[in-house]
DNA sequence: GCATATTTGTCCGTATGTATA
DNA sequence: CTATACATACGGACAAATATG
């Protein structure tokens, strides 16, 4: 223990096990790897060898199991037995649902904006302007994740904690898409305005515009990432296995 | 390998593995401890000593690990750091959680009812059918599991592979609750012919009245439950911890 | 199509740290 | 405060499945 200690901290996890809570070591683990598939560091369809990662992380290959199942739970991972563990490759079916799911959570969450304490619109203005920000900086990268922040902050409004888990496990899904097509700019950069509409007609506290504005902001979304991740998928990856 | 392939057929869990595709022990252990909370076999608040579970299925001690991380994924089970794996207890506030998702999840699916399949409401119909059939013969555990078949089904109008996977953790959830209130028949009966009514609004395609009527259905059953969840506590465990 | 190398799936043993009686 | 029971994590081993030449 003392040495995966050093290394643990050799790979900046010292600070949450060593200030608050401590966790275990496989829960580290699956939050480092979790990281590197949703910033796209692993790129869909890539294959993770145990060995190699065990040897990077410099922990036991059960502790790495552990994490790499609690990720193909949350469907990060798909694991083929006695093959391995790839990180996961949506079809346009899964964004598809992944869609229908998040105009379902999302316009059920900013229905109650009406009994929605000033903190959660708050949250959300601040996710609008970190997105802004990024972009004024040509950061586009950091215009996708402030948009994540943003429509997680709207589901904040329905104060459900199950609903909130719920959708960062959607984000994060739909984050595999994201990564296959390249271009974040053109992905995130046309709802920086539409980000900035919603929030007023929520600000507004009008439920009825919010979530006819939503629905369109989400079909749209929806149609713009499934043309790009076709066209993307033809090109990168002509063999699917 | 041998050997534990003759203890997994022991404990029933051969059919799986040999007909339809096989799956890695964890993930079939998982199975089983799953099964075993949501019937109740293992009632809320319970801890699982590691040894003994490991000793009665035959298994190593990494695999269970794998196991019970799943579940504790799953928020079947609550892991303590260094102090091991109990059944989750549900706070009240977690039941009226699960209620508020219930809500949005089942009446955006009653929604759908205009564009549902014929299947799709058949299944709710032959729900229906088992809960009354269950009735008949006075068994009311299986009338709670009918019950969540029928909410279940009514998930499927929405034909999204996520949102059914998810109503499925949260009915998992929500029975761990009905463990604690121990009369399953008080708890389910009165919804037998409210099952039957809300079939004949989904079977005339109203989708306005199904959820006016759902909605009315699942504020009685959270506030009956949460009354009954409140007494129940108050009894059987004076000291929570 | 076969022999070989690689990788996974699973088990066992053991050392160390932590919580509780 | 000590003893004990238990969880955490590691390493090694080997069979079975899969990839490779």
């Amino acid at each position: 223990m003392g040495a995966d200690k050093a290394r643990a901290r050799a790979i900046g996890l010292a600070r949450d096990q060593a200030l608050l809570g401590r966790s275990s070591t496989a829960l580290r683990v699956a939050d480092v790897m979790r990281d590197r598939i949703t910033e796209g560091y692993f790129i869909p369809g890539t294959r993770l060898l145990e060995e190699s990662i065990v040897e990077a992380l410099g922990i036991s290959r059960h502790t790495l199991r552990e994490a790499l199942r609690l990720l193909a739970h949350e469907r990060l991972l798909v694991h083929k037995l006695n093959r391995g563990v790839f990180v996961r490759r949506l079809t346009t079916d899964d964004v598809a649902d992944l869609f229908r799911v998040r105009r379902i959570i999302e316009c059920a969450a900013v229905r109650e904006i009406g009994a929605a304490p000033k903190e959660a619109i708050a949250a959300i203005r601040d996710a609008a302007v970190e997105g802004e920000a990024a972009a004024r900086e040509q950061h586009w990268g950091e215009v996708g994740t402030a948009n994540m922040h943003f429509h997680q902050a709207i589901v904040g409004l329905a104060g459900s904690h199950h609903l909130e888990d719920l959708m960062c496990r959607t984000l994060a899904e739909l984050r595999l898409a994201f990564h296959v097509v390249r271009e974040a700019r053109s992905l995130f950069e046309p709802y920086l305005s539409r980000n900035r509409e919603l929030l007023d007609t929520l600000q507004a506290r009008d439920a009825r515009a919010a979530e006819k504005r939503l629905t369109r902001y989400l079909d749209d979304a929806e149609r713009q990432l499934l043309h790009a991740y076709t066209e993307a998928e033809k090109k990168e990856s002509p063999a699917n296995h």
